[in-house]
DNA sequence: GCCAACGTTGGC
DNA sequence: GCCAACGTTGGC
């Protein structure tokens, strides 16, 4: 079993979208270093902390299950779509992603001003300086910690 | 292969 | 809105 962290801007998609639809596509990640870790690492059951990214507070709100295989990103080919990449070729499509279960909200916003000042977390991926990751590894002990934390 | 220019992320 | 940090692109 492994733990993750996946951020999300919640003005585009929210642990309260994700509660309403269940299950969700996690698309649009075009990172390469992002989709190997789904492509790769993830495994159905895989637990991951929904993060809200780019807006007043951010910081952990939920948490998530991975609910699917890795498959291609259909955004990829959709001229219309923010996510379009004109350079995947579909017979080998270069981005991936998995599905996600939604499996609680937390009682309460776990920011990241908070987490900076956990000595416990020190060494957090997340909160590394420049760290702009949007899926990312979490260590069990950092995981358990931060559900402490509530 | 280098690296400057450019684009994006995301906290503040 | 600003801007630091980082990734990608493309000329050479």
């Amino acid at each position: 079993m492994n733990y993750w962290l996946m951020k999300s801007e919640p003005d585009v998609f929210s642990i309260d979208d994700l509660k309403r639809v269940r299950v969700e596509p996690w698309d649009g990640i075009r990172n390469y270093q992002a989709r190997n870790f789904m492509r790769d690492e993830m495994r159905i059951g895989d637990q991951a902390f929904f993060y809200h990214s780019n807006c007043d507070e951010p910081g952990i709100v939920g948490i998530m299950k991975v609910a699917s295989k890795p498959y291609p990103d259909h955004t990829q080919f959709e001229p219309d779509s923010r996510y379009h990449d004109p350079k995947s070729d579909p017979d080998n499509p270069r981005w991936i992603l998995v599905d996600v279960r939604f499996v609680r909200k937390l009682k309460r916003t776990v920011t990241l001003a908070e987490m900076r000042r956990e000595s416990e977390l020190e060494g957090m991926r997340l909160l590394m300086r420049g760290n702009r990751l949007s899926v990312m590894p979490v260590d069990k002990a950092h995981w358990d910690h931060i559900l402490g934390m509530l």
